[in-house]
DNA sequence: TTTCGAAAGTTATAGAATAACGTCTCTCCA
DNA sequence: TGGAGAGACGTTATTCTATAACTTTCGAAA
């Protein structure tokens, strides 16, 4: 299994400008609108691989970009970056984090560093497919999954 | 794959006379103290099969019952019920729902219907297999699962 | 240039959860 | 029997998360 760069070093301003980038191109082709608001909320959940709450956005929009912002102004952003697949919504945290594979069709499955609070984003067909069957086995058809894991990062283990 | 009782028509009271039981018998066994309130809400959260709000038990506890209550009071018997197992919190829902398999270690799997709102919950150990096999692939060492699927019930596919 | 619609601003409020402190009531032990 | 201590619950206040409803702005197309 490849590891995911968001349990290792990296240069994260790559990360961010691919975000970018492939957020532009992802629009640009299904006629969505990213505009400068919705850009920068893209940019600041980029700004690590740790969930980001939508007033800890709110607090940065208002007081370092100076721009007059109240929870709807981050909230709308954030509804149209999840319809378009650009970020994930983390139910346990009440938190959103940048999307690693946006145009794919996927849901989104979550490991969360109880310690450094890095989300690593899993793409395992085989969690989708055991869910799947199982719902499948009781009639329920599945619709949207949510899969989030609490428990301590590589380098926190070893850390600690 | 044995069906799950909540997706079933069933005796629902019966649900609720052996959930109180068996947790008397839990706590009994575990020197916890099952006070009348903590009972109380439990079989409030047991009163169907659908994922109950704390504010909701709040209003029956302050106009059904009677009792002065505040959040806390509510939280604070939640918080009791979840660290003895008793209880689930559904994330994605902000909301409880009784535990079917109290004093078995195990962590939840909810089938949530988006029409009838019942919760199903779910013991499927390959599930946690597929998700702990790829936790440990990239070093992760997990702790608590949380996994929501949101979809439609055989009963209310039928109904549509 | 008007107009139409989407985006963003604004005000207010709803909903979920916790902090901090006070009071009561057990039980245990002297 | 009668405190001492601990745990449960009451109370007040506040924080955090999210949305409703309405207004204004802006840009593209007619």
């Amino acid at each position: 299994m490849k590891t995911p760069l968001a349990c290792l070093p990296h240069d994260h301003s790559h990360c961010v400008h691919t975000a970018l980038a492939d957020a532009e191109a992802l629009c640009e082709r299904q006629g969505a609108r990213l505009t400068a608001l919705r850009k920068r909320v893209l940019e600041l959940v980029w700004q690590s691989h740790k969930p980001l709450g939508a007033y800890d956005i709110l607090g940065v929009l208002s007081e370092t970009d100076g721009r007059r912002a109240a929870p709807p102004t981050v909230y709308r952003a954030l509804d149209f970056l999840l319809e378009n697949g650009l970020v994930h919504r983390i139910a346990s945290l009440n938190a959103f984090v940048g999307c690693n594979h946006p145009g794919d069709v996927h849901q989104g499955q979550f490991l969360i560093c109880r310690s450094c609070h890095t989300a690593i984003e899993l793409q395992q067909p085989a969690i989708g497919a055991a869910i799947s069957a199982a719902a499948e086995g009781v009639g329920f058809s599945a619709e949207g999954q949510t899969v989030e894991v609490v428990g301590l990062c590589a380098s926190c283990r070893e850390a600690a």
